[in-house]
DNA sequence: GTCTATATTCCGATAGAC
DNA sequence: GTCTATCGGAATATAGAC
Protein backbone atom coordinates (compact mmCIF):
# COMPACT_ATOMS: atom_id res chain seq x y z
CA UNK A 1 0.00 0.00 0.00
CA UNK A 2 3.45 2.28 -0.42
CA UNK A 3 2.36 5.31 -2.12
CA UNK A 4 5.38 5.92 -3.65
CA UNK A 5 5.90 2.68 -5.54
CA UNK A 6 4.20 -0.68 -4.95
CA UNK A 7 6.53 -3.39 -3.77
CA UNK A 8 8.37 -5.94 -5.91
CA UNK A 9 6.61 -8.49 -5.45
CA UNK A 10 3.20 -6.93 -6.86
CA UNK A 11 5.53 -4.97 -9.49
CA UNK A 12 6.40 -8.86 -10.66
CA UNK A 13 2.77 -9.94 -10.81
CA UNK A 14 1.16 -6.62 -12.50
CA UNK A 15 4.30 -7.12 -14.84
CA UNK A 16 3.34 -11.17 -15.28
CA UNK A 17 -0.46 -10.08 -16.11
CA UNK A 18 -0.09 -7.81 -18.76
CA UNK A 19 2.54 -10.51 -20.63
CA UNK A 20 0.52 -13.33 -19.84
CA UNK A 21 -2.33 -11.52 -22.13
CA UNK A 22 -0.20 -10.24 -24.65
CA UNK A 23 2.89 -12.95 -25.30
CA UNK A 24 1.10 -16.01 -23.47
CA UNK A 25 2.62 -18.65 -20.73
CA UNK A 26 5.32 -19.96 -22.52
CA UNK A 27 6.62 -16.87 -24.50
CA UNK A 28 7.58 -14.77 -21.66
CA UNK A 29 10.54 -14.75 -19.51
CA UNK A 30 11.68 -13.96 -15.92
CA UNK A 31 14.11 -11.78 -17.84
CA UNK A 32 11.56 -9.82 -19.29
CA UNK A 33 10.13 -9.17 -16.09
CA UNK A 34 13.65 -8.43 -14.77
CA UNK A 35 14.19 -6.04 -17.38
CA UNK A 36 11.22 -4.15 -16.94
CA UNK A 37 12.33 -3.54 -12.94
CA UNK A 38 16.06 -3.18 -13.52
CA UNK A 39 16.75 -6.51 -11.45
CA UNK A 40 18.55 -9.99 -11.91
CA UNK A 41 15.97 -12.39 -13.75
CA UNK A 42 17.05 -14.32 -10.50
CA UNK A 43 15.88 -11.96 -8.03
CA UNK A 44 12.67 -12.83 -9.04
CA UNK A 45 12.76 -16.25 -7.93
CA UNK A 46 13.26 -15.10 -3.82
CA UNK A 47 9.48 -13.95 -4.93
CA UNK A 48 8.43 -16.25 -6.99
CA UNK A 49 10.57 -19.68 -7.02
CA UNK A 50 9.23 -21.20 -9.71
CA UNK A 51 6.95 -19.53 -12.69
CA UNK A 52 3.89 -22.17 -11.85
CA UNK A 53 3.95 -20.22 -8.76
CA UNK A 54 3.83 -16.75 -10.68
CA UNK A 55 1.67 -18.38 -12.73
CA UNK A 56 -0.46 -19.96 -9.85
CA UNK A 57 -0.49 -15.98 -8.31
CA UNK A 58 -1.69 -14.56 -11.56
CA UNK A 59 -4.74 -16.79 -11.84
CA UNK A 60 -5.46 -15.99 -8.30
CA UNK A 61 -5.96 -12.74 -8.61
CA UNK A 62 -7.91 -12.58 -11.49
CA UNK A 63 -10.03 -14.93 -9.46
CA UNK A 64 -10.46 -12.10 -6.59
CA UNK A 65 -11.02 -9.63 -9.15
CA UNK A 66 -13.78 -11.44 -10.76
CA UNK A 67 -15.17 -11.88 -7.44
CA UNK A 68 -14.71 -8.30 -6.01
CA UNK A 69 -16.50 -7.00 -9.71
CA UNK A 70 -19.32 -9.63 -8.89
CA UNK A 71 -19.96 -8.41 -5.52
CA UNK A 72 -19.88 -4.87 -6.83
CA UNK A 73 -22.51 -5.41 -9.80
CA UNK A 74 -24.70 -7.35 -7.11
CA UNK A 75 -24.68 -4.13 -4.91
CA UNK A 76 -25.25 -1.69 -7.97
CA UNK A 77 -28.71 -0.31 -8.93
CA UNK A 78 -27.58 -1.38 -12.50
CA UNK A 79 -29.72 -3.25 -14.62
CA UNK A 80 -29.05 -6.24 -16.03
CA UNK A 81 -27.97 -4.79 -19.70
CA UNK A 82 -25.72 -2.47 -17.93
CA UNK A 83 -23.77 -5.14 -16.15
CA UNK A 84 -23.56 -6.78 -19.08
CA UNK A 85 -22.24 -4.01 -20.89
CA UNK A 86 -19.50 -3.57 -17.80
CA UNK A 87 -18.58 -6.94 -18.55
CA UNK A 88 -18.23 -6.05 -22.33
CA UNK A 89 -16.31 -2.99 -21.76
CA UNK A 90 -13.71 -5.07 -19.74
CA UNK A 91 -12.82 -6.97 -22.96
CA UNK A 92 -12.87 -3.75 -25.34
CA UNK A 93 -10.28 -2.28 -23.23
CA UNK A 94 -7.41 -4.97 -24.01
CA UNK A 95 -7.67 -4.19 -27.47
CA UNK A 96 -5.56 -1.23 -27.11
CA UNK A 97 -3.14 -3.00 -25.09
CA UNK A 98 -2.44 -5.71 -27.38
CA UNK A 99 -3.50 -7.96 -25.31
CA UNK A 100 -6.21 -10.62 -25.69
CA UNK A 101 -8.67 -12.00 -22.20
CA UNK A 102 -6.40 -14.25 -19.54
CA UNK A 103 -8.97 -16.16 -20.14
CA UNK A 104 -8.06 -16.97 -24.08
CA UNK A 105 -4.71 -16.75 -22.96
CA UNK A 106 -4.87 -20.09 -20.76
CA UNK A 107 -7.34 -22.12 -22.63
CA UNK A 108 -5.07 -21.52 -26.05
CA UNK A 109 -2.21 -22.89 -23.78
CA UNK A 110 -3.68 -25.03 -21.73
CA UNK A 111 -1.86 -28.37 -22.36
CA UNK A 112 1.55 -26.74 -21.91
CA UNK A 113 0.57 -25.78 -17.88
CA UNK A 114 2.05 -26.72 -14.92
CA UNK A 115 -0.58 -29.09 -13.51
CA UNK A 116 -0.67 -27.48 -10.46
CA UNK A 117 -2.60 -24.50 -11.94
CA UNK A 118 -4.92 -26.20 -14.35
CA UNK A 119 -8.02 -26.83 -11.57
CA UNK A 120 -7.52 -22.97 -10.83
CA UNK A 121 -7.59 -22.08 -14.53
CA UNK A 122 -10.70 -24.14 -14.82
CA UNK A 123 -12.25 -22.33 -11.31
CA UNK A 124 -12.01 -19.31 -13.07
CA UNK A 125 -13.54 -20.14 -16.10
CA UNK A 126 -16.57 -21.39 -14.33
CA UNK A 127 -16.48 -18.27 -11.63
CA UNK A 128 -16.82 -15.77 -15.16
CA UNK A 129 -18.89 -18.39 -16.71
CA UNK A 130 -21.26 -18.41 -13.81
CA UNK A 131 -21.20 -14.74 -13.66
CA UNK A 132 -22.85 -14.25 -17.49
CA UNK A 133 -24.76 -16.78 -17.16
CA UNK A 134 -26.32 -15.35 -14.32
CA UNK A 135 -27.08 -12.04 -15.18
CA UNK A 136 -28.47 -13.57 -18.35
CA UNK A 137 -31.03 -15.38 -16.76
CA UNK A 138 -32.15 -12.12 -14.26
CA UNK A 139 -32.08 -9.98 -17.38
CA UNK A 140 -34.62 -12.75 -19.11
CA UNK A 141 -36.29 -12.46 -15.68
CA UNK A 142 -36.54 -8.88 -15.82
CA UNK A 143 -37.79 -8.60 -19.29
CA UNK A 144 -35.04 -7.03 -20.41
CA UNK A 145 -33.60 -9.94 -22.69
CA UNK A 146 -34.73 -12.20 -25.04
CA UNK A 147 -32.98 -15.38 -26.10
CA UNK A 148 -33.79 -18.98 -26.87
CA UNK A 149 -31.08 -20.91 -25.50
CA UNK A 150 -30.74 -21.52 -21.56
CA UNK A 151 -28.68 -19.13 -19.71
CA UNK A 152 -25.30 -21.06 -19.42
CA UNK A 153 -25.30 -21.84 -23.54
CA UNK A 154 -26.17 -18.34 -24.13
CA UNK A 155 -23.18 -17.64 -21.58
CA UNK A 156 -20.78 -19.46 -23.65
CA UNK A 157 -21.59 -17.88 -26.79
CA UNK A 158 -20.77 -14.69 -25.78
CA UNK A 159 -18.20 -15.81 -23.96
CA UNK A 160 -16.49 -16.96 -26.80
CA UNK A 161 -17.54 -13.99 -29.19
CA UNK A 162 -15.48 -12.06 -26.64
CA UNK A 163 -12.78 -14.42 -26.29
CA UNK A 164 -12.16 -15.15 -29.66
CA UNK A 165 -12.98 -11.44 -30.68
CA UNK A 166 -10.15 -9.71 -28.72
CA UNK A 167 -7.67 -12.26 -30.49
CA UNK A 168 -9.04 -11.79 -34.10
CA UNK A 169 -8.77 -8.32 -33.32
CA UNK A 170 -5.35 -7.69 -32.82
CA UNK A 171 -4.84 -8.73 -36.68
CA UNK A 172 -8.11 -7.77 -38.64
CA UNK A 173 -8.44 -4.61 -36.47
CA UNK A 174 -10.77 -2.92 -34.15
CA UNK A 175 -13.78 -2.06 -36.01
CA UNK A 176 -14.32 -6.27 -36.31
CA UNK A 177 -14.03 -6.18 -32.23
CA UNK A 178 -16.47 -3.31 -31.67
CA UNK A 179 -18.88 -5.43 -34.12
CA UNK A 180 -19.27 -8.25 -32.69
CA UNK A 181 -19.92 -5.91 -29.07
CA UNK A 182 -22.99 -4.66 -30.68
CA UNK A 183 -24.19 -7.57 -31.98
CA UNK A 184 -23.75 -9.24 -28.98
CA UNK A 185 -26.17 -6.76 -27.13
CA UNK A 186 -28.69 -6.14 -30.42
CA UNK A 187 -29.23 -10.23 -30.09
CA UNK A 188 -30.11 -9.82 -26.70
CA UNK A 189 -32.70 -7.16 -26.38
CA UNK A 190 -34.01 -7.83 -29.82
CA UNK B 1 3.72 -39.47 -53.28
CA UNK B 2 5.24 -43.05 -51.98
CA UNK B 3 3.20 -45.88 -50.65
CA UNK B 4 5.48 -47.00 -47.53
CA UNK B 5 5.76 -44.02 -45.92
CA UNK B 6 5.73 -39.91 -46.66
CA UNK B 7 8.93 -38.55 -47.37
CA UNK B 8 10.33 -36.53 -44.41
CA UNK B 9 9.42 -33.04 -45.45
CA UNK B 10 6.10 -34.11 -45.08
CA UNK B 11 6.42 -35.85 -41.83
CA UNK B 12 7.97 -33.21 -40.14
CA UNK B 13 5.36 -30.54 -41.67
CA UNK B 14 2.33 -33.15 -40.62
CA UNK B 15 3.62 -33.07 -37.03
CA UNK B 16 3.94 -29.31 -36.71
CA UNK B 17 0.72 -28.90 -37.58
CA UNK B 18 -0.44 -31.18 -34.88
CA UNK B 19 2.06 -29.26 -32.35
CA UNK B 20 0.88 -25.96 -33.28
CA UNK B 21 -3.07 -27.20 -32.65
CA UNK B 22 -1.97 -28.57 -29.87
CA UNK B 23 0.82 -26.51 -27.89
CA UNK B 24 0.97 -23.45 -29.73
CA UNK B 25 4.05 -22.22 -31.78
CA UNK B 26 6.21 -20.92 -29.08
CA UNK B 27 6.03 -24.78 -27.31
CA UNK B 28 6.90 -26.94 -29.35
CA UNK B 29 10.08 -27.65 -29.97
CA UNK B 30 12.28 -29.16 -33.37
CA UNK B 31 13.15 -31.63 -30.41
CA UNK B 32 10.26 -32.46 -30.42
CA UNK B 33 9.40 -33.60 -33.87
CA UNK B 34 13.02 -35.21 -34.31
CA UNK B 35 11.35 -37.54 -31.34
CA UNK B 36 8.75 -38.38 -33.46
CA UNK B 37 10.57 -38.96 -36.22
CA UNK B 38 13.44 -40.56 -34.72
CA UNK B 39 16.23 -38.33 -35.94
CA UNK B 40 18.53 -35.74 -34.54
CA UNK B 41 16.99 -32.70 -34.21
CA UNK B 42 19.35 -30.92 -35.95
CA UNK B 43 18.34 -32.89 -39.38
CA UNK B 44 14.83 -31.12 -39.48
CA UNK B 45 17.01 -28.01 -40.34
CA UNK B 46 18.00 -29.37 -43.31
CA UNK B 47 14.10 -29.59 -44.60
CA UNK B 48 13.37 -26.24 -43.09
CA UNK B 49 16.15 -23.90 -41.83
CA UNK B 50 13.96 -21.99 -39.58
CA UNK B 51 10.93 -22.50 -37.30
CA UNK B 52 9.71 -19.59 -39.15
CA UNK B 53 10.00 -21.36 -42.36
CA UNK B 54 7.98 -24.26 -41.08
CA UNK B 55 5.51 -22.08 -39.47
CA UNK B 56 5.34 -20.38 -42.78
CA UNK B 57 4.08 -24.14 -44.17
CA UNK B 58 1.92 -24.85 -42.09
CA UNK B 59 -0.02 -21.64 -42.37
CA UNK B 60 0.32 -22.24 -46.52
CA UNK B 61 -0.83 -25.44 -46.24
CA UNK B 62 -3.96 -24.90 -44.82
CA UNK B 63 -4.59 -21.78 -46.83
CA UNK B 64 -4.13 -24.55 -49.69
CA UNK B 65 -6.62 -26.95 -47.57
CA UNK B 66 -9.32 -24.29 -47.20
CA UNK B 67 -9.39 -22.60 -51.06
CA UNK B 68 -10.12 -26.98 -51.94
CA UNK B 69 -12.54 -27.10 -49.41
CA UNK B 70 -14.28 -23.97 -50.41
CA UNK B 71 -13.88 -25.47 -54.44
CA UNK B 72 -15.54 -28.73 -53.01
CA UNK B 73 -18.23 -27.02 -51.29
CA UNK B 74 -18.68 -24.71 -54.53
CA UNK B 75 -19.21 -27.82 -56.88
CA UNK B 76 -21.35 -30.00 -54.38
CA UNK B 77 -24.78 -30.07 -54.49
CA UNK B 78 -25.43 -29.32 -50.92
CA UNK B 79 -27.63 -26.49 -49.27
CA UNK B 80 -26.11 -24.00 -47.39
CA UNK B 81 -27.13 -25.44 -44.12
CA UNK B 82 -25.25 -28.29 -45.11
CA UNK B 83 -22.08 -26.62 -46.23
CA UNK B 84 -21.38 -24.70 -42.80
CA UNK B 85 -22.48 -27.79 -41.04
CA UNK B 86 -19.46 -29.36 -43.28
CA UNK B 87 -17.37 -26.23 -41.62
CA UNK B 88 -18.44 -26.88 -37.82
CA UNK B 89 -17.58 -30.63 -38.34
CA UNK B 90 -13.92 -29.69 -38.74
CA UNK B 91 -13.85 -27.71 -35.75
CA UNK B 92 -15.90 -30.63 -33.61
CA UNK B 93 -13.18 -33.29 -35.04
CA UNK B 94 -10.47 -31.46 -33.09
CA UNK B 95 -12.43 -32.33 -29.48
CA UNK B 96 -11.09 -35.83 -29.50
CA UNK B 97 -7.27 -34.52 -30.65
CA UNK B 98 -7.09 -32.03 -27.53
CA UNK B 99 -6.08 -29.61 -30.51
CA UNK B 100 -7.82 -26.03 -31.06
CA UNK B 101 -8.07 -24.49 -34.08
CA UNK B 102 -5.45 -23.33 -36.60
CA UNK B 103 -7.18 -19.92 -36.08
CA UNK B 104 -7.23 -19.71 -32.29
CA UNK B 105 -3.41 -20.87 -32.41
CA UNK B 106 -2.38 -18.70 -34.39
CA UNK B 107 -4.78 -16.03 -32.83
CA UNK B 108 -3.36 -16.13 -29.65
CA UNK B 109 0.30 -16.27 -30.20
CA UNK B 110 0.14 -13.67 -32.95
CA UNK B 111 2.24 -10.74 -31.12
CA UNK B 112 5.06 -13.49 -30.73
CA UNK B 113 5.21 -14.97 -34.44
CA UNK B 114 7.98 -14.07 -36.95
CA UNK B 115 7.58 -11.27 -38.85
CA UNK B 116 7.53 -12.76 -41.95
CA UNK B 117 4.48 -15.07 -41.17
CA UNK B 118 2.09 -12.90 -39.86
CA UNK B 119 0.54 -12.08 -43.29
CA UNK B 120 -0.05 -15.05 -44.51
CA UNK B 121 -1.51 -16.09 -41.06
CA UNK B 122 -3.79 -12.47 -41.45
CA UNK B 123 -4.80 -13.80 -45.54
CA UNK B 124 -5.58 -17.55 -43.72
CA UNK B 125 -8.02 -15.49 -41.38
CA UNK B 126 -9.61 -13.32 -44.60
CA UNK B 127 -9.73 -16.38 -46.65
CA UNK B 128 -12.07 -18.37 -43.83
CA UNK B 129 -13.87 -15.67 -42.78
CA UNK B 130 -14.83 -15.00 -46.14
CA UNK B 131 -15.76 -18.54 -47.15
CA UNK B 132 -18.47 -18.33 -43.95
CA UNK B 133 -19.36 -15.11 -45.28
CA UNK B 134 -20.33 -16.22 -48.27
CA UNK B 135 -22.48 -19.25 -47.36
CA UNK B 136 -24.19 -17.27 -44.82
CA UNK B 137 -25.43 -14.82 -47.44
CA UNK B 138 -25.95 -18.08 -49.76
CA UNK B 139 -28.28 -19.40 -47.09
CA UNK B 140 -30.09 -16.20 -46.63
CA UNK B 141 -30.83 -15.65 -50.20
CA UNK B 142 -31.82 -19.38 -50.59
CA UNK B 143 -34.32 -18.73 -47.35
CA UNK B 144 -32.47 -21.32 -45.60
CA UNK B 145 -31.45 -18.88 -43.45
CA UNK B 146 -32.34 -15.85 -41.17
CA UNK B 147 -30.29 -13.10 -39.06
CA UNK B 148 -30.13 -9.77 -38.96
CA UNK B 149 -26.44 -8.71 -38.78
CA UNK B 150 -24.24 -8.33 -41.92
CA UNK B 151 -22.94 -11.71 -43.07
CA UNK B 152 -19.82 -10.85 -42.65
CA UNK B 153 -20.30 -9.82 -38.81
CA UNK B 154 -22.58 -13.12 -38.66
CA UNK B 155 -19.66 -15.08 -39.41
CA UNK B 156 -16.95 -13.29 -36.90
CA UNK B 157 -19.90 -14.21 -34.52
CA UNK B 158 -19.70 -18.03 -35.28
CA UNK B 159 -15.89 -18.22 -36.36
CA UNK B 160 -15.52 -16.37 -32.43
CA UNK B 161 -17.96 -19.35 -30.85
CA UNK B 162 -15.95 -22.07 -33.16
CA UNK B 163 -12.28 -20.53 -32.54
CA UNK B 164 -12.80 -20.11 -28.33
CA UNK B 165 -15.34 -23.11 -28.04
CA UNK B 166 -12.74 -25.29 -28.75
CA UNK B 167 -10.24 -23.74 -26.94
CA UNK B 168 -12.60 -23.75 -23.85
CA UNK B 169 -14.05 -27.39 -24.30
CA UNK B 170 -10.09 -28.35 -23.51
CA UNK B 171 -11.11 -27.17 -19.94
CA UNK B 172 -14.78 -27.40 -19.58
CA UNK B 173 -15.69 -30.99 -20.94
CA UNK B 174 -16.99 -31.90 -25.00
CA UNK B 175 -20.50 -31.09 -23.68
CA UNK B 176 -20.00 -27.38 -23.96
CA UNK B 177 -18.75 -27.53 -27.47
CA UNK B 178 -21.57 -29.71 -28.66
CA UNK B 179 -24.40 -26.79 -27.20
CA UNK B 180 -22.43 -24.23 -29.22
CA UNK B 181 -22.55 -26.22 -32.53
CA UNK B 182 -26.12 -26.86 -31.65
CA UNK B 183 -27.10 -23.02 -30.71
CA UNK B 184 -25.23 -21.46 -33.65
CA UNK B 185 -27.54 -23.54 -36.33
CA UNK B 186 -30.73 -23.05 -34.46
CA UNK B 187 -30.01 -19.58 -34.76
CA UNK B 188 -29.66 -19.28 -37.87
CA UNK B 189 -33.02 -21.34 -39.58
CA UNK B 190 -35.19 -20.42 -36.44
C1' DG C 1 14.72 -10.87 3.97
C1' DT C 2 16.51 -9.68 -0.51
C1' DC C 3 19.30 -10.22 -4.31
C1' DT C 4 23.71 -12.01 -7.13
C1' DA C 5 26.65 -15.45 -9.04
C1' DT C 6 26.30 -19.59 -11.04
C1' DA C 7 24.57 -24.21 -12.61
C1' DT C 8 21.85 -26.90 -15.78
C1' DT C 9 19.02 -27.79 -19.34
C1' DC C 10 17.06 -26.87 -23.61
C1' DC C 11 16.42 -23.96 -27.52
C1' DG C 12 17.14 -22.72 -32.52
C1' DA C 13 20.76 -22.70 -35.70
C1' DT C 14 25.47 -23.55 -38.34
C1' DA C 15 29.27 -26.02 -40.31
C1' DG C 16 30.77 -29.78 -42.07
C1' DA C 17 30.65 -35.15 -42.58
C1' DC C 18 28.93 -38.77 -45.50
C1' DG D 1 21.03 -34.39 -51.02
C1' DT D 2 20.65 -35.80 -46.30
C1' DC D 3 21.95 -35.96 -41.72
C1' DT D 4 25.37 -35.47 -37.42
C1' DA D 5 28.40 -33.07 -34.31
C1' DT D 6 28.48 -29.01 -32.18
C1' DC D 7 27.86 -24.03 -31.06
C1' DG D 8 26.06 -19.71 -28.79
C1' DG D 9 22.54 -18.12 -26.26
C1' DA D 10 18.42 -18.07 -23.48
C1' DA D 11 15.45 -20.53 -20.41
C1' DT D 12 14.34 -21.94 -15.48
C1' DA D 13 16.24 -22.73 -11.26
C1' DT D 14 19.66 -23.30 -7.02
C1' DA D 15 23.09 -22.01 -3.69
C1' DG D 16 24.99 -18.81 -1.28
C1' DA D 17 26.42 -13.65 -0.50
C1' DC D 18 24.98 -9.50 1.80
Amino acid sequence: MSEKQPDTRSAILSIARDLMRQLGYNAFSYADIARKLDMKNAAIHYHYPAKADLLADVIETYISEYRQLEKQLAGSNLDSCQKLQQFIGKYAQLIGQNSICIIGSVASDYNTLPESVKAKVAGLISLVTGMVEHTLQEGREEGVFRFRETPRVRALLIMTNLAAGVQLARITGKADFVAIEQAIVDQLIQ
